[in-house]
DNA sequence: TTGAAAGCGATACCAT
DNA sequence: ATGGTATCGCTTTCAA
């Protein structure tokens, strides 16, 4: 810029303002903003953002921290983050916390010292003090995925109660009674949600909610829980007519096990998933699932944010619950 | 730092030094260097990373373009991307080129201007010019997952030719002649190298490469083309014996159509796909695939990247190409 | 209309 | 050992 500014006779000022579209703004003459314009395309020169950052107090970037963008569920997510984001003029730099408190903690921090004007949150909901923090500091963020439901901030969920809500009401007018339900140890919200819906849900149906089918994993153990979950649900005295499964990724371990089993889907036992994974309809049997409107999830998220750094200016609604969807397939013998 | 310089009553350079561990190298005393930490760390202070990066000229950033971040294959990639970068303390922002020359040459001119350190590319392969800006400058950065064959550049790949080859072998080996082959239009010389493995693996066995048997689908199109590649595949004069897909989610398609066509798989059919998808083990039938080392791609291209923006001490080596394997499943009916 | 100059928050060189 | 100061590249205020 000194560059340009020099080679063109004019004061920084003056290519500052026109190269941010203010020359007319400040009435620099056409002349001056045209020969401004040409020299710097033809020399390419682009801002230094680190600089501009600096300057301005914000690097039009958002952070994204998520449990794994590898997960399917997460990934697609990010990819709408990402493409909104960018017709904001916005780039995302993401970083996964594994599921770990103490990495979610050290990764906002990390965030906001990389100055990002905002945070989007998946949070491992362990970590109320970094949320007390960001709220204290009015630091721009929104919760996605996952809820501090006793604290006001922004948020874009699911209906995870609704959803398994949905499943449950399916298998029931399937004529399945005994259903089991296979899911994470509590700690996520969502997690609790499910299990509530699945327990309601019965209740509504006059049918007395059964502790002995209902198996929690631990997060680190699950893979092998799994195993001894399952087979205690498909044995007397539980012997379970369908399992509904709280995560994408249990189902796939709980299908291969119940085939380890012999046990036949759907005849012997019916199952749902909550969440949708690749490829899903192809497997044996096609798998019904609940399925995360998974752009929308993004795309609010990042209008929300923006909202928010922006001044809140446009008057969306901060906290959006939405609803997932029932996608029967053949795993109940619909 | 400012704040702490002033009620410390020392120098701003002390309490640079000191932050940045340079303390003791540069002699400064033990009394004003733990002062100086424990004021920081009373009123948690974190540098500003923009300030430093402007200053220093380095981002602690890398940039990663890749086609398509909610892609099972590159969400994997990006994965294990980012737990490597932070280990050298570096983040990641990605972006995504949807396959488009045009979006990606834009990509990298955002990401330069944002002063990334170096740059990882999964190229849409159409845009030698910036690959040739970027080696004219010096830029660091690698390619992964795709390349350019004519052009020296740092790259990581998988061993697409041998990996089909494989895939070849085993349907040979398995007693299927008549070998179809779904892929996508040339363009990327990933897809060129599969092409090629099949091609010459049939030669091998003294097999013409029948081009008949051979469909190219359009990266815009594909979901409609392959329902008429593959109903030409398996209809007379062709009536192909089995099919190999040269990427995942046109296996996944493939499949969902040979079952509406009432083709039985791997019995009238066997197919192999390149390439894993979530749950290609609880397909109907379970898909033989070839599995890409998602991991040590990742790791291996910041590895290098690394070395490069480091100046080249590490001595690693800069190309490498990686070997897929073939995961045997029932779908060729093995 | 245009230009000079003061920051933004750190680093690093040069004296002291 | 410690402090002053220029500098990174850009924005923005204030004068001219």
């Amino acid at each position: 810029m000194k560059d340009i500014a020099k080679n063109l006779n004019v004061s920084k000022t003056a290519v500052s303002l026109v190269l941010n579209n203010k020359g007319n703004e400040n009435k620099i003459s056409q002349d001056t903003q045209k020969r401004i314009l040409e020299y710097a395309k033809k020399h390419n020169y682009a801002a230094n953002s680190l600089a501009r950052g600096l300057s301005r107090g914000k690097s039009e970037t958002i952070g994204l921290i998520i449990p794994e963008i590898s997960d399917d569920h997460y990934a697609k997510i990010a990819g709408h983050i990402e493409r909104k984001a960018k017709g904001y003029g916005y780039v995302v730099v993401y970083a996964s916390s594994n599921r770990d408190p103490k990495n979610e903690t050290k990764l906002i921090q990390s965030m906001i010292n990389r100055q990002v004007d905002g945070l989007i949150l998946a949070s491992t909901q362990q970590n109320s003090e970094d949320i007390d923090m960001l709220l204290e500091n009015n630091y721009p963020f929104v919760l996605v995925d996952r809820l501090y439901p006793e604290k006001e901030t922004n948020y874009v969920v699911v209906d995870n109660f609704g959803g398994v809500q949905k499943a449950t009401e399916h298998l029931l007018n399937l004529g399945r009674r005994k259903i089991g339900f296979i899911t994470l140890k509590p700690g996520l919200e969502a997690m609790r949600q499910r299990l509530l819906g699945y327990q309601e849900t019965l209740k509504q149906f006059n049918i007395k909610p059964n502790n002995a089918l209902v198996k929690e994993l631990s997060n680190e153990d699950y893979k092998v829980q799994i195993k001894e979950a399952l087979e205690e649900l498909v044995r007397f005295p539980n012997s379970v007519d369908s399992i509904i499964f709280s995560t994408h990724y249990l189902t796939s371990l709980g299908l291969r096990e119940l085939r380890r089993l012999n046990i036949k889907v759907p005849h012997e036992v019916a199952i749902v998933s909550f969440d949708e994974r690749g490829a899903f309809d192809l497997v044996d049997p096609p798998i019904t699932s609940i399925k995360q409107p998974g752009s929308e999830i993004g795309e609010l998220s990042v209008d929300i944010l923006m909202d928010e750094i922006q001044g809140n200016k446009s008057g969306v609604d901060k906290t959006r619950m939405l609803e997932p969807f029932l996608i029967v397939r053949k795993s109940c013998g619909a």
